[in-house]
RNA sequence: GGAGGGAUGGCAGAGUGGACGAUUGCGACGGUCUUGAAAACCGUAGUGGGGGCAACCUCACCGGGGGUUCGAAUCCCUCUCCCUCCGCCA
């Protein structure tokens, strides 16, 4: 969310960037709503100034003055109803304060939608194949390692059964980046709950905007993770971070689960797009002058493991039409994926400035005895396992329909070199 | 799930209606002393909101919310969490 201090001292800067976002936040109810808040304020304030005098000067009386008791009794009464109004407007205020996305980092360009985002680098070169590749939902059934069927029959359309050597090579790759990204990057891996109250969903931009896309289980008010993003950024929310601790670095590997009602009849074929799929992912709460290094950092890191499973990949920018809600700049990481002819996206990284800081009020002291500020936090995939799992089949499979299995995964499958026939 | 106990500043721990934003101890920070350190002594320190160029003024906060009262850390209601015992269970 952005400061309302801000809001109301930059209002044109605000209504231009939301423009190029081409979003309808409701700024003048905003900057009215504060106004009317200020105002009460001063009011009550004053009163409770006068409360607070009076009282303790009919504490000190021996004879107490009941007509000044009556006066007082007023006082509160008055008291009362503006607090009444002002905690009125503040829910208000609040509740539209959450609508407002996060303002575009100057770098980002200006663009309407996908279509002007902007390619950064391609590493590697999408290989030649002496055969027609086959998509992954040819290979995955014939070599007994994906089940849709049974997928659909147990729960419905998009999902799917992962069986022996893919769910071997999932389990693989889920150990391997972390592996990675805990020695080479220096991130503490975390296991955190699939469950999460509406509150931490609030915090990280997910709620109230984008419920529709989300599992609720509503007694317990506990809502169904569509990303490690979510309970791992709260991990810290409503603390003040001693001097020292940033910045930090969580790696996590958790399922995810989305309803895709957005996205309803796109890319129903295959593992690209399923209500439950695993994930892992990189966390950053680092101090706010040094995020946009750690931005580049954050995708370094997620281009390392493509670098390793040696499939090509490439970068792009995603432009201020693009960009995501609660994120100020973002990057997507995607791989060759040569059986769909398509770049599969398998990680995006995004600096979120101190937007979701804010909301989840996350914040650190810079040195001992100085004043508290927000983090900035950052997050990043490192990366989606079902759609590495769709660029390794179709990258590495071969003639005979069978996958070689990237080397640097080996030692994660009792050396195992090839994916062939029914295991 | 049942019964009982508890929640106060970084931590420990007082405070049961008015001079308490809060005694005290430890820890932290600054200083004196010392070649340096320790000890000792002196001093400083919470978070957020509103106003002001500023010095500063002011309001709120003793787990959360509500109530009683001229006045609440203190009394009442309610919720959450923690601890102990019992039950049940991977």
């Amino acid at each position: 969310m952005l400061d309302l201090r801000f809001i109301r001292e930059h209002t044109d800067e605000v209504r231009e960037a939301l423009v190029k976002l081409a979003s309808s936040a409701p700024i003048d109810e905003i900057l009215s709503l504060d106004a009317q808040r200020r105002e009460l304020l001063a009011e009550a304030e004053s009163l409770k100034h006068r409360r607070n005098v009076v009282s303790k000067k009919i504490g000190q009386m021996k004879e107490k003055d009941q007509a000044l008791i009556e006066e007082m009794r007023g006082v509160g009464d008055r008291i009362k109803e503006l607090d009444g109004e002002i905690s009125q407007v503040e829910a208000e205020l609040n509740d539209l304060l959450l609508l407002v996305p996060n303002m575009p980092h100057p770098s980002v360009p200006v663009g309407k939608d996908e279509s002007e985002n902007v390619l950064v680098r391609t590493v590697g070169e999408p290989g030649q194949f002496d055969f027609e590749p086959l998509p992954h939902w040819d290979l995955g059934p014939t070599l007994d390692i994906i089940d849709f069927e049974r997928g659909v029959k147990i729960s419905g359309t998009r999902f799917y059964v992962l069986k022996g050597l893919g769910a071997r090579l999932q389990r693989a790759l889920v150990t391997w980046m972390i592996d990675v990204h805990v020695r080479e990057h220096g991130y503490t891996e975390v296991y955190p709950p699939f469950l999460v109250q509406s509150k931490c969903l609030v915090g990280t931009g997910n709620l109230p905007k984008f419920a529709d896309n989300l599992y609720r289980y509503e007694p317990d008010d506990l809502w169904m993770i569509p990303t490690a993003e979510v309970p791992v950024t709260n991990l810290h929310r409503e603390e003040i971070l001693p001097p020292g601790s940033l910045p930090i670095k969580y790696v996590s590997h958790t399922a995810c689960f989305r309803r895709e009602q957005m996205s309803a009849g796109r890319d129903t074929r295959g593992i690209k797009r399923g209500h439950q799929f695993d994930k892992v992912e990189m966390v950053r709460l680092v101090e706010p002058e040094t995020s946009q290094e750690h931005l580049e950092e954050l995708v370094a890191d997620a281009e390392r493991i493509a670098e390793l499973l040696e499939i090509p990949h490439r970068v792009t920018e995603m432009c201020t039409g693009d960009l995501a809600f609660a994120a100020m700049k973002k990057y997507d990481v995607e791989m060759w994926a040569p059986g769909v002819q398509e770049w599969l996206e398998v990680s995006s990284c995004s600096n979120f400035g101190d937007f979701q800081a804010r909301r989840a009020d996350i914040r650190y002291r810079p040195e001992q005895g100085k004043k508290p500020r927000f983090v900035h936090t950052l997050n990043g995939s490192g990366l989606a396992l079902p759609r590495v799992m769709i660029a390794i089949m179709e990258y590495y499979q071969q003639g005979d329909g069978s996958i070689v299995i990237p080397e640097v995964l080996r030692p994660y499958m009792d050396g195992l070199e090839v994916i062939a026939g029914r295991a």
